[in-house]
DNA sequence: CCGGTAGATTGAGGGCTGTCGATGCATCGA
DNA sequence: TCGATGCATCGACAGCCCTCAATCTACCGG
């Protein structure tokens, strides 16, 4: 196939805990159990630097892109990149996509849909 | 005054970046700013931590508590708490207000709202 | 006044986290 | 097959955070 190079593995690198938060634990209404507070503080965490925060902006912005990619505007070096885009990752925030020699990284919209909610008075 | 021993002093005990996160930064847009994302990520780091998310949960179910009800709930130690308080408030998840020996301490919904609105694809 | 209570602050200890250099493992072009 | 590239992993270092005992301050009841 010399159409286009991408071999499409669709290896969903990590997801971890993404199913698990799909709707439950909401902050401000029940008194929120110890599993769920750890759940959602875990998730929480995940957004609670900097780095990440624009890292998911330009995912957002760009739709899609590799690791290489991040590095210039991030002005991190490359196991920084790996170790950020793993936490992510772990915390079904963005999903991995490994396409022949590039990793393509994505939102999931879903999981932060599941965020706001968490965040709502109900 | 003997009708009420409140007193109300109404000191806002910390509220730090509480008007700082009114509206900017969102997450899912923009290429989001290094010094936006450095202001997002203390506020999601303020909820990074179960004992905080079961103490805004208490505060959402309540409407109002002091300290002292907090200890047993979540049972941490009277410094803990404070400690916590202290964190969220600085956040401007919370505010604390002072009458007579007590610390009554409220969720602010607007912090949350302009969470749930940088987490929004816009 | 004085004893008791609510809560903030301090200091110490243990654990977690962001960062990077070095290394290893795949994959692609030639 | 070989060199190069993209990325994940490891090890180490520095910094930050949660927790609590001890201490201090402010406030109330008698």
């Amino acid at each position: 196939m010399t159409a286009d190079t991408t071999t499409t593995t669709t290896i969903p690198v990590a997801d971890g805990a993404a199913d698990a938060a799909g709707a439950c634990c909401v902050v401000l209404t029940a008194p929120l159990s110890e599993p769920d507070a750890g759940e959602l503080a875990a998730a929480f965490a995940a957004l609670a630097d900097p780095v990440r925060l624009r890292l998911l902006s330009i995912l957002a912005d760009a739709g899609e892109s590799c690791s290489c990619d991040l590095e210039a505007p991030l002005g991190k070096s490359q196991p920084t990149i790996s170790h950020h885009t793993k936490a992510l990752a772990e915390a079904g925030l963005i999903t991995g996509e490994k396409r022949g020699r590039w990793t393509w990284w994505r939102i999931v919209p879903e999981r932060f849909a599941a965020l706001r909610l968490a965040l709502d008075p109900g």
